[in-house]
This record gives structure tokens, C-alpha cells and sequence, in this order.
DNA sequence: GGCTTATCCTGGGCGC
DNA sequence: TGCGCCCAGGATAAGC
């Protein structure tokens, strides 16, 4: 699950690896993961073009291109970028860049969210990547508790649906936002308007120290990510409370919870980040009621139509 | 306008 | 053994 240390890390090895590089041929072999042009356009317009330099905003990378083009990837769930010295049969290949060198730099993912945008010369990149233009601040050069306490005012959600919401800060992710919130001792439950500056303060110290520590361990691989060279990071070892659901609090020895919050898995230590019961008893009963409405929505389903709710075929 | 939920997608895990 | 459901989650559209 690439977030900003991944992306960092991806973009940072593209200036390693790549740079110079000149694109021979541009194969397309799923269209859906071709933002902008057209699958067809795409393939000829990029082709020509030498990589330069690589950044990344929030989660996109930034790729520069001669002739003042652009390249924007997201890797959104499960894609990743990869540099191959030449063409096996990599799985969930989606577009395949052949470079002058005999290299080939490989665009592959499983569940295909992700999306490459081409963005010609004169064109803003916001004109043609969606979202990018209405993304917050960057967490390591802009972050500021004034601004996080500002953003936070009228904010009746949960902590950490708005640490996920990439419109206030760009880049954090599921992982992080959990990690942030355990070492700033401040439960997701909690609205995002009753942090107090203090904790806010201490939240904008957390949330950089992780995603600091993150990139020097080269991000974290828990399911699909890995480098431009298919290694894995190592931020996964020393997560606090990330998929650890179960296991002991390395602070405290309580037990980590998970929960559902904004559709995402939460983990936290019950005693490092209490909550208050009023808040803590509304979440669970109105996550109750969602479970009980989906479970009796499966049955009226299975009732009604019992091969519309079946598992979509394999593509 | 603010917030929540569904949707997209696919492999792995698990129950039957 | 094989089938089928559920789960994971970033971004966005839809609905409340």
C-alpha cells in the first residue's frame, strides 16, 4: 500500500536508476490504467522522450520529461514502478516502457487503481491529473500545528478520517495515520475539532518523525509494495500498532483493537489512546447497525437475485 | 457544505 | 477438493 514514504522511495530510485533514460517503445497492456491521453496516444507521445527529473506530491510521483513534458503515476493499492534489465513475464504487467538501454521500466498492478496520466508540454499538471490540484500541504516541508488546528476547527469526524483526507494533508495513509495517532496518544475516535493545540503540536512532531523514519527504512512492504529494484521496505517491522491487531501494546502490554473507520481498518491501544465512553459506546452502536443493515441487505440479495451478489469473474 | 458509504479491482484466506 | 464469500484500501461519486 504505497503512501508518501513508498512514493518517496520509488521517486528518489527513479532518479537513480533512470535518469536520461530515453524511451524506446511504450506498450499499454490494460487501458484502464492509462489515465490521460488515450491508450493510443499515450503510447505514441511518450515514446521519445528522456526521464528526468522525478518528485512526488502527496502520493503522485511527478516525472519530467524532455521537451517539457510530464509523466504523473499513482500507485493508488497495489501498483508499483520497476526497473528490468529485460522482459520475463513480471505478473499484473499493465504498461511496459522499453528504454534505449535494453532496460525496461514496468508498470505492474494487481487490482488496477492505479493510473499513468501524460501530461504535454504547456499543459498544467492539475488540468489533467485529477486531484492533484486540491491536495494540502506536503507533512515534511509545510506542516504547521497553526494550520492543522485551523483545519481541524470545524471538523466533527473522527481524528483519522481527517488525517486520511489528502485534501488537508497530502500523503498519508492508512498505516501512518494510525502510527502517527498511537505515538501522539490520541485516539481515531476522537473528533478532529476536540484535539487541543498541545496534542496538535505533538501530533505534526509524530506524524513527520514516522514518515522520516519510514523512508529511511525504505517504506513498508505488508502486502504489494516494493522499490524500483523489488525490494521490500522495512518500516513494517517496527510498526506500534499496524497489524497488530490482537497482539500486546509494545508500550503497555494492553491489547491492540482494530475498528472500522472512513471504510479503513484502525488499530489502536486502548489505554495509550483512551477515548471517552460516550464516544467510544456512539461508534460501536452505529457501527452495528451498518453491519446488521449489510447483513440483512445479503439476505434480501441472496433471496432475490442469488447470482447478482456472486464473485465478479476474474479478468 | 460536511460527512458517510458504495464502488472500482483482484488475490488470499476461510468456511462449508 | 472446489466453490463462494469476505477482506484489504486510495480516490471519487453518490447520497444523506
Amino acid at each position: 500500500m504505497p503512501e508518501l514514504p513508498e512514493v518517496e522511495t520509488v521517486a528518489r530510485g527513479l532518479n537513480k536508476i533512470i535518469l536520461g533514460e530515453v524511451v524506446k517503445e511504450v506498450k499499454v497492456l490494460r487501458d484502464e490504467s492509462v489515465g490521460h491521453p488515450t491508450k493510443t496516444q499515450f503510447e505514441r507521445l511518450l515514446k521519445g522522450h528522456a526521464f528526468e527529473n522525478a518528485t512526488r506530491r502527496g502520493k503522485y510521483i511527478v516525472i519530467d520529461l524532455s521537451h517539457g513534458a510530464k509523466l504523473v503515476v499513482h500507485l493508488r493499492m497495489s501498483g508499483r514502478l520497476v526497473v528490468r534489465k529485460k522482459f520475463g513475464e513480471p505478473s499484473f504487467l499493465r504498461v511496459r516502457i522499453l528504454l534505449e538501454s535494453g532496460r525496461e521500466l514496468h508498470y505492474e498492478d494487481m487490482r488496477v487503481f492505479g493510473r499513468l496520466w501524460y501530461v504535454p508540454q504547456g499543459a498544467a499538471v492539475n488540468e489533467v491529473v485529477s486531484g492533484i490540484g486540491d491536495l494540502g500541504v506536503e507533512p515534511l516541508t509545510d506542516l504547521t500545528a497553526e494550520y492543522l488546528h485551523k483545519a481541524f476547527k470545524k471538523k466533527s469526524q473522527p481524528i483519522k478520517n481527517t488525517l486520511l483526507d489528502q485534501r488537508i494533508i497530502a500523503g498519508i495513509g492508512n498505516i501512518y495515520a494510525d502510527e502517527s495517532l498511537f505515538l501522539s496518544g490520541i485516539n481515531p475516535l476522537r473528533p478532529a475539532s476536540s484535539l487541543k493545540k498541545d496534542e496538535i503540536e505533538v501530533l505534526v512532531q509524530q506524524i513527520i518523525k514516522v514518515l522520516e523514519r519510514a523512508i529511511e527504512l525504505g517504506g513498508s512492504s505488508l502486502r504489494d509494495y516494493s522499490n524500483l529494484e523489488g525490494v521490500n521496505g522495512n518500516y513494517q517491522d517496527t510498526s506500534q500498532v499496524y497489524g497488530r491487531e490482537g497482539e500486546k501494546c509494545k508500550k503497555c502490554k494492553t491489547k491492540i483493537e482494530r475498528t472500522k473507520l472512513a471504510g479503513r481498518s484502525s488499530h489502536y491501544c486502548p489505554k495509550c489512546q483512551p477515548v471517552s465512553k460516550k464516544i467510544l459506546d456512539a461508534h460501536n452502536s452505529a457501527a452495528e447497525i451498518l453491519s446488521e443493515s449489510r447483513k440483512s441487505k445479503t439476505t434480501a440479495a441472496k433471496k432475490t437475485a442469488p447470482r447478482a451478489i456472486s464473485r465478479r469473474k476474474s479478468k
